[in-house]
DNA sequence: AAAAACAGAACGAACGTTCGGTTTTTGAAT
DNA sequence: ATTCAAAAACCGAACGTTCGTTCTGTTTTT
């Protein structure tokens, strides 16, 4: 499942395109022969390479799952300050999603959407794991709230996605002062005082 | 635009039909063959009432604001303790989401959906404006953090969705302890300590 | 009797997918 | 190195289905 098979260019080329379009247009909006133009194929290949549109998204789930999963991670010392490691974490995925805004849209518009099948969700969920392990490290250790760590992981994820979604829309200017306001609002939330 | 033309009996069932069909199947899912059949309306009678489906989103849209920002002020009383008044508006939006599910993941859906027109959007917005007077007079009375208030109202809708989505989805049981937990961090967040 | 509400069949457009034929790649034999 | 046939990749027209909407006629209300 995970990419032992070679990707061709022409089937990442079909992924991107089908990203684009359905942050543009939404899923509804997002024909195969449009994916196809866009990807620069014929509509026949596209089921060369994929068995069918919800396939493409279901690939598309996971790919995006797995960029933001090494985002996350990067630059973490296990050994550093856990206040620290905790902001580092905040900043990563907040910047990857910036970074990435067809990725997040579409992470958005998906994981709220009828369309994510319950195994589908589970087959990605181990992206999770090391996240969890943070947390429940912390609560054991007496830094954190003594709350449900994945209750703690969803508060987080849920104040980082907040503040993506402002700065995306437009709505708000997340300059770096106000970005570290909102990690220590979320820091604020979550640690024990 | 506003409900001036009396609500028939037959608009209601379609605007529930349509509810409930987005719900569980999603907008490409929710065919208007189907919204009649479960409104016990003929296809044709839709269009005596809505000018398109996108209208009855629309209005959909329009009605669960207007539900979600009165039950947002229930019980709510200006002279109050300033931090209950925030604890009691917090338990009302949760309770107020998780006792209609239907128009909560509407809500959800749509509001990450580029369906959603900046008008559209707009038009609405008036339902914000009270609880952002209400942050507004908190952060000036320095009761809470000197952000953005509308940076702020985002980060606190956005743990109550997060409570909520956790719920209906089964992934925690949100009894009365972890609600009050959950709560407690968000105020905790964005208080002055 | 005029108007409003209603029903369901019918229509055209758009969609996901399949099909038949063409081009490109591969790799074993020369 | 070159050949060449089998396999893989590729294309876009065509198919069947489904959707939102409209049309025609009927029932209910005023």
């Amino acid at each position: 499942m995970t990419r032992q098979t070679s990707d061709t260019e022409k089937k990442l080329a079909i992924l991107d395109a089908t990203l684009r379009l359905i942050r543009n247009n939404g899923f509804h909006n997002a024909p195969m022969s449009q994916v196809a133009k866009e990807a620069g194929v014929g509509t026949g290949t596209i089921y060369h390479h994929f068995v069918s549109k919800e396939s493409i998204i279901a690939a598309l789930y996971a790919q995006q799952k797995e960029l933001m999963g090494r985002a996350l991670m990067r630059g973490d010392k296990p050994g550093d300050n856990y206040r620290e490691r905790f902001f580092r974490f905040w900043m990563n995925l907040y910047k990857h999603f910036v970074n990435h805004p067809d990725g997040f849209l579409f992470l958005e518009q998906y994981s709220n959407s009828p369309y994510i099948t319950g195994s589908t969700r589970q087959d990605n969920e181990h992206f999770y794991a090391p996240v969890v392990a943070f947390i429940t490290q912390g609560v054991k250790n007496g830094i954190l709230r003594n709350m449900d760590p994945e209750l703690l992981v969803a508060l987080i994820y849920g104040n980082i996605t907040t503040c993506v979604k402002l700065h995306l829309s437009g709505q708000i200017k997340m300059n770096p002062a106000r970005l570290k306001q909102a990690a220590q609002a979320t820091w604020d939330g979550v640690k024990i005082d």
